[in-house]
RNA sequence: GCCGGGAUGGCGAAAUCGGUAGACGCGAGGGACUUAAAAUCCCUUGGGGGCAACCCCAUCCGGGUUCGAUUCCCGGUCCCGGCACCA
């Protein structure tokens, strides 16, 4: 159990008088009763959509990271309504998914029953956080008449040939008895629940997200997202530039004149191109060819079969069994070097001498051409396999002053460069900035850069090659052998094959199946409901059956902010006219863990419903800020650990208004902060504080000039941080505020205590509606505007000056804004303590008006 | 290994354009109020030296640029996140 150190503060003896719980409470209900929070979407003249991301409903309730983001977007969204716009905050929850299904199996409650009970809790607790949300729109991605729209995105993309049934190796998680995204892979291991991934192979619904490699990278440079995030996804899409090389094999006839006779293979090879085979390779490093030793195919390649020699044909065929057996994990962990030689030579097209086609399980069929060109001389992989099978190592690549014209003085240095330019390499040389090209015939002496495109080019007249671009992002796999998702809307028609459900047939309802456990089948449980997956042909008539899959979750919220806007509206996904006025969306806050996963696909699925002409927009979220993660007093918080801070404990203990302030005070917003139960204190004083000031308030005679401008100086500066997400600096601003506010125990004046109420409201809303009221205030203050600061009223009018004598720090000297540096200078050697200092002839004075002075002598 | 982000008092952190390092908060110490405690309010609080005015040292480590570097450049250490037999 979480320990809160201080206990609360017990309003009957409390000499503020601020009780937390009352007046949150009154200003839930009445915000509620008033509808404060509700957002009038057709009338906005200054639309503003502040996207949070959605909740998965967890059993456990509302965890501190999630209250941590949605802060964060509220007080953005109220900041941005206080500036005048019509903020749009809603909220839903991301409730299908295997998550949900695991916890019911484990408790053994139906999903069905378990998750609105869980959805229920959440918005209790959400409500209790105090945020600007307009209920109205909520939405939950288990609701029929949202997944009706989930279903019909999926058969928009099989429209438009972009979601496709493909018999895979896929990564199957035993545990939870379904198969994984690559992107639900964590090091080889499930990431939910930490089982060991093996491979299977099943018919999969996939997405051809692929095809939209190029443009999701290429709007990465203009949308204004966090470099974080953007480059998590340049990382993930994976983008090589290099090209596909084209080798051809060497028939047998062949392979015995080559052992006797150079062969001139350029001059030949368009005659024999017709009746050889060709492998292709993709490299990146088409500038080491004249050192490719060696080909390797992946064991899995297709050629391997017309490749191999009768003498190798056994071993490789063993070879290949073992690899099919092993799991994709073992595969990729395991890094020591095997493989088969197959009996069979390539010609390497710029040598033209023939070298060894090798199959080994370090080449992956599902990347590049599932076969690469061997340079061991320059790539550590190909290096260690060569030194496994004593394959040739060749240097192409050697570093500048390995050049022989630069040891022509040194006679016995050139003599051992020229007699052998590739020394043995005791490692590969993978330096590609400082180095040229060497034993590579008419390319000697280009640098890397220059030998790809020229090495390329040559090639390439000659039918070789050609310039390719590869991705490492993979089609995204949708479909879950599981029972709790929207069901994939298909119908197989042993006459008519895929036949995808009518539009006027959707949704697809998920039945209410009792015994929903996943079994070792592969078969998702739907398949056991003989009278749901029975049906006549939509197309046909005749007898059919149901895709028996669900779709990924990450398919429910890949669109999910299109709906909120159109929650209510029911024969269409999205209405014209809110799309229009709403989207793309204003502001995104969430979590870095979406980067590629949630916010890739929605940008793709975004895509794809643009370019069906139902989106005039592209990319979904103009603005994407990640937050950063919060700690708990030095280590990650953990189930396990037992550390871990639960919302409600604090917020009945502290006020949400508190708590809120205190997770936006406790480190730069988009960092995350260290989490310490004591210092909650301080931003609770804080607002005790404040409560005295506005409740006191003295209404004769005037404000303070000095304390109007430094109100004015506060005001400009949380003006200039909330924007900008620094949320722990507006805040620390108006502590400062606060500080002068209070001077020996000051009586402040309304006109000094009024703004800060207003500067406050985004942070701590309660306090700050409550308090505006007691000042008078007849509407909500999130509807008074946000308070001006006027420049002249900030202006101080004396400032100190650092004074630096050859650049170390003096003194200081108080001198009036604007003065000029003859008289700072004249300011400052009055100053005997700063004159004992400037000794001699002043060489040098440097004068930064307003700030320092610095005299050189 | 590659790509990001980071390292500042006892602690969380500021310093936004190269210009007084440590704002703000926590904790700690002292004081006021109180019979007492809590709460509240006030003062002190990077380290070292000095009776003192003051002086020296200090932003992960080592160099550099500059009148001046937490900030820019070069080299290194450690921590966090992502990707990873991707050719």
């Amino acid at each position: 159990m979480t320990e809160v150190t201080q206990s609360t503060p017990d309003s009957a003896t409390e000499p503020s008088g601020y009780d937390p719980a009352v007046v949150e409470k009154k200003w839930q209900t009445r915000w509620e009763e008033r509808g404060t929070n509700d957002t009038d979407l057709r009338d906005g003249a200054r639309p503003f959509y502040a996207l949070m991301m959605f909740p998965y409903p967890s059993a456990e309730g509302l965890h501190v990271g999630n209250l941590f983001a949605f802060t964060g977007n509220d007080i953005y969204g109220r900041f941005q309504r206080l500036q005048g716009h019509t903020v749009f905050e809603p909220i839903g929850f991301d409730a299908f998914g295997i998550h949900s299904e695991n916890y019911a199996l484990k408790v053994g409650i139906h999903p069905a029953e378990l998750i609105p009970r869980n959805i229920a809790n959440f918005r209790r607790q959400l409500k209790s956080a105090g945020l600007m949300v307009d209920w109205r729109h909520e939405l939950s991605t288990t609701d029929p008449e949202y997944y009706k729209w989930t279903q019909w995105i999926f058969l928009e993309l099989y429209k438009r040939g972009l979601a496709y049934r493909r018999r895979a190796a896929v990564n199957w998680c035993p545990n939870d008895k379904t198969v994984l995204a690559n992107e639900q892979v964590i090091a080889g291991a499930c990431e939910r629940c930490g089982a060991k991934v093996e491979q299977r192979f099943l018919e999969q619904w996939f997405f051809r997200i692929t095809d939209y490699a190029e443009r999701l990278l290429a709007d990465l440079d203009w949308i204004d997202w966090s470099e974080t995030t953007k480059t998590a996804q340049r990382n993930w899409i994976g983008r090589s530039d290099g090209a596909e090389i084209v080798f051809r094999v060497m028939d047998l006839l062949e392979m015995g004149a080559a052992a006797t006779v150079g062969l001139n293979v350029m001059a030949t090879t368009a005659e024999l191109n017709a009746m050889a085979t060709d492998i292709r390779v993709f490299t990146t490093r088409p500038d080491t060819i004249f050192g490719a030793t060696y080909l390797v195919l992946a064991p899995e390649h297709p050629l391997v079969d017309a490749l191999v020699t009768d003498d190798q044909r056994e071993e490789v065929a063993a070879y290949r069994a073992a690899t099919s057996k092993q799991d994709l994990v073992t595969r990729k962990v395991n890094r020591e070097k095997t493989g088969v030689f197959t009996g069979a030579y390539a010609i390497n097209p710029a040598t033209g001498k023939p070298i060894p086609i090798w199959i080994a399980d370090y080449v992956l069929m599902e990347y590049g051409t599932g076969a690469i060109m061997a340079v061991p001389g320059h790539d550590e992989r190909d290096f260690e396999f060569a030194k496994v099978f004593g394959l040739p190592i060749v240097r192409v690549v050697a570093p500048r002053g390995v050049h022989p014209s630069r040891h022509t003085a040194d006679a016995a240095h050139v003599d051992s460069q020229n007699r052998d330019e590739h020394p043995p390499l005791e490692e590969p040389y993978v330096d590609t900035e400082h180095a040229h090209l060497v034993n590579s015939a008419q390319f000697n002496g280009l640098t890397v850069e220059e030998g790809k495109h020229a090495i390329v080019t040559w090639l390439a007249r000659h039918g070789h090659a050609k310039p390719i671009v590869n991705y490492r992002l993979h089609d995204w796999c949708v479909s879950r052998q599981r029972y709790w998702g929207p069901p994939i809307p298909v119908i197989y028609c042993d006459r008519c094959g895929v036949v995808p459900v009518p539009e006027k047939d959707l949704p697809v309802l998920l039945p209410n199946v009792e015994d929903f456990k996943p079994d070792d089948t592969g078969v998702s449980p739907l398949a056991r409901v003989e009278s749901w997956y029975r049906v006549k042909c939509p197309s046909c008539g005749h007898d059919a059956r149901r895709e028996t899959d669900v779709s990924d979750t990450f398919l429910d919220s890949a669109w999910y902010f299109l709906r909120y806007p159109s929650s209510d509206v029911e024969n269409k996904p999205f209405d014209e006219a809110m799309l229009k006025k709403w989207l793309p969306v204003s502001s995104y806050i969430g979590g870095n863990e979406h980067a590629v996963l949630h916010l890739l696909y929605s940008r793709f699925v975004t895509m794809v419903l643009h370019d069906a002409g139902h989106l005039e927009f592209e990319e979904p979220f103009t603005k994407f800020r990640a937050h950063g993660h919060i700690i708990r007093e030095g280590a990650k918080m953990s189930k396990t650990k037992g550390n871990v801070v639960i919302p409600d404990q604090y917020i009945e203990r502290w006020g949400a208004d508190s708590f809120r302030t205190y997770l936006m005070f406790l480190g730069p917003y988009e960092e995350g902060g260290d989490f310490r139960d004591q210092s909650i204190a301080g931003v609770r004083r804080f607002l005790d504080r404040l409560w005295v000031s506005a409740v006191d308030a003295r209404r004769d005679g005037a404000a303070d000039d000095g304390v109007l401008r430094k109100l004015h100086q506060t005001i400009k500066k949380v003006t200039e941080d909330v924007p900008r997400l620094s949320y722990n600096t507006a805040i620390a601003a108006m502590m400062e505020y606060m500080n002068v506010l209070r001077a020996k125990e000051r009586t402040p004046h309304v006109d000094e205590v009024r703004p800060l109420v207003q500067l406050v409201s985004p942070f701590a809303p309660h306090i700050a509606e409550e308090l505006w009221e007691r000042l008078g205030g007849r509407m909500s203050i999130f509807d008074s505007g946000w308070p001006a600061y006027d420049a002249s009223l900030a202006a101080e009018e004396l400032v100190t000056i650092a004074v630096q004598v050859n650049g170390k720090l003096r003194g200081t000297i108080r001198v009036a804004t604007g003065t000029g540096q003859e008289e700072a200078l004249a300011a400052a050697m009055a100053d005997p303590g700063i004159k004992k200092f400037a000794t001699g002839t002043t060489k040098k004075v440097i004068y930064v008006p307003g700030r320092l002075l610095n005299v050189v002598v």
